[in-house]
DNA sequence: GTGAAAGCGCTAACAT
DNA sequence: ATGTTAGCGCTTTCAC
């Protein structure tokens, strides 16, 4: 018994033209909203709409148009907090401007990027909003470019010479994090991160680096990255500590490297800050909650999402300018993850000490 | 200069079929794998593909059929880690069947689910993957009824007279989560939750419930709920401790809840376990790397995800047969945040106590 | 085996 | 101010 009632035929626009005593073609304008038609038929046709429950098919309209309604959004993965509002922003932001957006994910893969993007094209969308799997110089700009196809690269990018591009000011955040650290006291810090290729994850351990160099040149910064995937990260981390290296601060450049950090802590009993200090970029719901609080880069995703799509559609409007590279600034979250090294168990907001009930 | 060279017309059907000497209708057959065709004017059809790129537009080529390969996802939120995966395990399942999936986010609103489903309809989607803001009973459901729609309703559901539901089996997890916490000795627990008109949260209290107090019958167990956000609960919960209230293990039945819970043990300077245990519905990626490791139900996503596909295509390709309603058994996970009461500090797992180096 | 013809549901010229 | 005509790009009878 169930979903077996006939799915009858639902109203074409020739049914609403029939009942409305007009053509389907006053119709087309009275529901897009030309003002030429006399009022009497326009009611009448509303009033028909109202009765049969008739609504416009999108597609069917799109195929008649020059372009389709229709917004592409390619992320590396929906799993995540930032990626998945990111997705929700740019919905919100498509449907406000009466598309739909169809979002994939690549699975941090450039092969399924491409395929997606390959999709989309078919699809004919409009527009596509690519958060690239490693960078703006990968297969999938380079299909979209040899398309023609309209765009904005979004947060693992830095730059390109075609499209625009929107990504977190990752630079200047990281510069920011080493001020802190550096101010704290940190004079031996290690950096861990993922894909040292992609241009915002050098971006964001140079950013570092320089400040951090500046403000003390003889602070040792040690570096340990991995191309692939998390588990070679996790085993040099290892490795290194095994080694008896004893940072007093660890600075991940992406939220796997902080979850990596965090957990090899554990491993070890290390407890942040007394034992060693954390700071991640990205942040998490739970790096609040957890006890420490991990201090936290937060990148400005509706910032980032609302400016893509501006971009996009002024793109899709016709605009042939030349591409612009917005960065849009982070904001950094000291928490009780960082203290200052030395101070010892304890001191630095440490374990077991009452917090204020704010 | 960016993205300005001509978006020239993409080569059609009939385009294919001027160049490779044949008839439009020959091309679709050759392409839909027809094998009544003669295999020289095949080649030559492939061949035209190959030298023009060519490429069907699936929505003109949905514009003829009955039925068109899309298939929608509505989605609460997300942001989360279950609905995020959930979503890319539809994705790839649709696109296994050369099916689209848009996936749209109902933002926790009601309202708004009414709203997406109206415009999946208008999209004449094949069918509709709906994860309900509440329960089976909302207007979402209604709607796809009123209509015809073909569906399936996943994770805040248990059983509709009208659609396929699959779910995680709260029920059971639930009752293995108070096996656990009466094991250990509980004797005092607080359960905290959100919604609770939404069945599989009335689930999760009653199968705790029933198995906790078939094991103990004595056991105390206190319920906070809230209806709407997670603002009210956080005070709530709040106020319950303020009043002295101390059981010695919570259990809650949703992610946010667990995150709520911490942060008022945080703010009380209370530890997992020693000061109190902790146990959440929903795991996290976090919860193994924080310190101590938080307990969780972990919900079986993928089955959850390929089964509601299974059910959803028999439906689409015109199975009328009664309704299903599917429960996928979790796992449950113990980790360290709980321990046994009176146990005291530093001996259940406790803090800063070397864990092992495995 | 193959192609001509007829649309899917809609909109944009062009007449009137 | 409205209707007629001609498609968008494809698939599907149904003749040949």
């Amino acid at each position: 018994m169930a979903q077996q009632e006939a799915r009858q035929r639902r109203p074409s626009i020739h049914d609403v033209a029939s009942h409305a005593g007009v053509s389907a073609a006053t119709v087309s304008k009275v529901l897009a909203g030309v003002t030429t038609v006399k009022p009497e038929n326009a009611q009448r046709v509303f009033d028909a709409v109202e009765r049969l429950g008739y609504r416009v098919d999108p597609l069917a309209s799109d195929m008649r148009r020059a372009k389709r309604r229709i917004i592409g959004a390619i992320m590396p993965e929906f799993e995540s907090e930032f990626f998945g509002s990111m997705v929700t922003e740019l919905e919100g932001l498509a449907e406000q401007r009466g598309y739909t957006l169809v979002a994939a994910s690549s699975r941090e893969s450039e092969a399924r990027e491409k395929e997606i993007l390959a999709r989309m094209h078919d699809w004919r969308v409009a527009g596509v909003v690519l958060a690239p799997v490693r960078n703006e110089h990968g297969p999938a700009a380079a299909f979209m470019k040899a398309h023609g196809m309209t765009g904005v690269l979004i947060d693992r990018v830095l730059s390109d010479d075609a499209f625009d591009t929107v990504s977190a000011d990752s630079f200047a955040a990281s510069a920011e994090v080493a001020r802190m650290l550096i101010g704290n006291g940190h004079s031996h810090i290690l950096v861990i991160g993922l894909a040292e290729q992609a241009a915002t994850v050098r971006a964001r351990l140079e950013g570092f680096r320089s400040q951090a160099l500046a403000l003390n040149p003889s602070v040792r910064i040690d570096v340990i990255t991995s191309e692939v995937s998390v588990a070679p990260l996790r085993s040099s981390l290892r490795d290194y500590f095994g080694r008896g290296e004893r940072p007093t601060a660890v600075y991940s450049l992406l939220l796997k490297g902080t979850l990596v950090a965090l957990s090899e802590f554990r491993r070890r009993g290390w407890h942040c800050p007394d034992d060693i200090s954390l700071v991640g970029f990205d942040d998490a719901e739970w790096m609040q909650v957890t006890w420490p609080a991990i201090a936290a880069v937060v990148q400005p995703v509706r910032q980032i999402a609302s400016e893509a799509m501006n971009l996009l559609f002024r793109r899709v409007e016709g605009d042939a300018g030349p591409p612009t590279a917005r960065l849009e600034p982070c904001q950094v979250l000291m928490r009780e993850s960082v203290g200052s090294p030395g101070s010892g168990p304890h001191s630095g907001g440490g374990d077991r000490q009452q917090p204020p009930l704010s």
